[in-house]
DNA sequence: GTCTATATTGTGATAGAC
DNA sequence: GTCTATCACAATATAGAC
């Protein structure tokens, strides 16, 4: 437990652990306090309900994995460079957490009100505009939909699916995280050779 | 409610239903005894305890899941003929039931031992036959564990993350639907153009 | 801010009549 | 097989002392 951080910022932290991992009805705030060194009742303090606790995580989350996607749409630079970035980003920082992939996919799932709440919070989350750049540099020779939605998968799916990976190909943890260190250039591979 | 089914069917039909949506977790016997149109004396007259329900639906739900996998690594077609009919077979079972791969998806990752004693019984999966057919066919040219997280990932990924693209791309459920049946032979173009 | 003790509610599961 | 009533417990949340 690390005494250096106030106790707000470890329930936050020991909260996405919990989360990510078990969801909001399976996490268990007597748990979220025993890793946050706490007791319940100081939980509460903090935190009103067990709700809010969750929004907190869950924007948290939300931002980390529609960010990139946002930051790709928006910029200028030309198709090719913004597709690196983001293929690049995105493994890097989902190395570092891997289960949150799974926590907000389920999460939108089971409450799909919460996506247009954030989606107007967030904004900023215009589709045309790639369309367009797609359109104007590749002269409509792709489609920009399907596009698109190839280089989120090609990223995102292998984290998903961690587990099986692991299990069919026989990888660890440290072999999947090379394994998917080498899997950037794999994947700007497939996706250049489309356009 | 359908009366020409037994009620141990309606049942494992309608746990389904709540099993994908929320989880174990954040299931009610209460609910699926509801939709099932009996009460939970019932329901636990036929089912003993939640777990034991519960288990039930997600081996079914892994089956098809991994089914189709098994199908492909299995099978001694020709590889572009294998990888089109995952593409179809998979994208059809989807489109039936889009929730189920969040479902499979967010369990594993809550209770990795599962999949263990999943693969121990549905076993059959065995990816090194696929790895020597794709060398064989293609003598190195394409590194077989990536090109396989592609077919997988290009597919399953658009249900994973439906209702934002739904939103993204302002698609209804017909319109995804449509989108997705377009999106069979999109695949099977970015997959063939790589070997 | 932190704790112990307790209130309160929700929910899985069972007893037992019919 | 089906129901009503109820148990037993787990989990969120709060009261109130320090």
């Amino acid at each position: 437990m690390d005494v250096t951080k106030t106790t707000y910022d470890r329930i936050l932290e020991v909260s996405g652990d919990i989360f990510y991992k078990k969801g909001l009805a399976g996490a268990r705030m007597q748990e979220i306090a025993d890793l946050a060194g706490i007791n319940k009742a100081m939980l509460h303090y903090y935190f009103k309900t067990k709700e809010q606790l969750f929004s907190q995580v869950f924007e948290k989350a939300f931002s980390v994995f529609i960010g990139r996607i946002a930051e790709v749409l928006k910029s200028d630079k030309p198709l090719k460079e913004k597709v690196s970035d983001y293929v690049d980003h995105t493994i890097d920082s989902l190395k570092q957490n891997p289960h949150i992939t799974v926590f907000v996919v389920q999460e939108l799932n089971a409450n799909p009100e919460r996506i247009t709440e954030l989606f107007a919070v967030k904004g900023n989350l215009d589709f045309k505009l790639f369309k367009k750049q797609v359109n104007k540099e590749y002269s409509r020779k792709i489609n920009a939909e399907m596009f698109f939605t190839d280089i989120v998968a090609l990223c995102i799916y292998p984290f998903i699916a961690r587990p099986v990976f692991k299990r069919l190909m026989d990888k660890d943890d440290p072999a999947f995280q090379e394994w998917m260190e080498q899997r950037k250039d794999w994947i700007k591979k497939v996706l250049f050779q489309m356009i």
